[in-house]
DNA sequence: CTCCGATCCTGATGGC
DNA sequence: TGCCATCAGGATCGGA
């Protein structure tokens, strides 16, 4: 489920509150996900302080100085505190015990999710070849440009690579090209250079638009109920198969490939 | 190398 | 209500 701007509110939502803090220890209820949780992972962590929680891509990186934490919430997984008490719900595979008492949850329904530990993240074989950031500068109208050279992969498809750039998932890979006026099942190699630097912005801003709106979700994540970093997307086109596009009212048309779909406006997109 | 489909897993939803 | 099929926001793998 979470793409970028989900990951990254739950990064914006965690940190504040555990940056500094020392961990006490690392209760696994179920080691299963995509890989099995270290069991090590609590030996290895307890007695140090988390220096800070970063993101690339969609992988939270806990720095322990000189050991990282890599947690990747996969398709259904996410992150929160729980209240003193509070008892673990089904799902509910990893808590980390800091020394003030603050718990941090992991819950993962479908288990795509991981929990790893590296002490050289950039090198670690799920991060080593990912491409951009798509919200710094390196990722470009060129840049994109040049990635779609000779590929005959949709344009959809290409976004999505995290070898091309991080972070963009199905929902914003749909709504990022409503954005750009282009339609997912076009060949990326016969976008031009102007499509592409519409695109490599429409990337840009619809994710920091998606980032704002779980800023200021962030507020209400501490309620009891409260899960970090999901918040109400007000989408262009995903998930709005038959409703009429916001510009022009025709009807959003849904393309299904491969058990991923995409949706687009006819019109709007060529 | 590139592309595409299958696949891991559970839960929510909708049709009958 | 119960049962079944379908679909879900990720990412890897293997075959063509």
């Amino acid at each position: 489920m979470p793409e970028l701007p989900e990951v990254e509110t739950t990064r914006r939502g965690i940190e504040p509150r555990l940056a500094g803090k020392t961990l006490e220890a690392v209760e696994i209820r179920d080691a299963r996900l995509r890989w099995p949780v270290p069991g090590d992972i609590g030996a290895r962590l307890a007695g140090k302080k988390l220096l800070a929680v970063r993101r690339r891509g969609k992988y939270l990186l806990f720095d322990f100085g000189g050991l990282f934490q890599i947690v990747h919430l996969g398709m259904s997984g996410s992150l929160r505190f729980a209240a003193k008490n509070e008892t673990a719900a089904a799902h509910d595979h990893v808590d980390w015990h800091f020394a003030d008492g603050t718990t941090l949850r992991l819950r993962d329904p479908r288990r795509f999710g991981a929990v790893l530990l590296s002490d050289d993240p950039p090198n670690h074989p799920l991060l080593a070849h990912l491409g951009p950031e798509p919200l710094r500068s390196d990722f470009s109208a060129a840049y994109l440009y040049r990635a779609c050279r000779g590929r005959k992969t949709s344009i959809k498809n290409l976004i999505m690579d995290s070898r091309i750039v991080v972070g963009v998932g199905n929902i914003y890979a749909s709504e990022s090209l409503s954005a750009a006026g282009i339609r997912p099942g076009r060949a990326a190699g016969r976008l031009t250079r102007a499509e592409c630097a519409k695109l490599a912005a429409a990337v840009k801003t619809t994710l920091q638009n998606a980032v704002r709106a779980g800023g200021s979700s962030l507020r209400d994540y501490v309620a009891a109920n409260g899960e970090l970093g999901y918040f109400q997307l007000h989408a262009r086109v995903y998930g709005r198969a038959g409703l009429p596009c916001r510009a022009c009212g025709t009807p959003i048309k849904k393309l299904a490939t491969a058990q991923r779909s995409s949706f687009y406006c006819p019109v709007c997109q060529k």
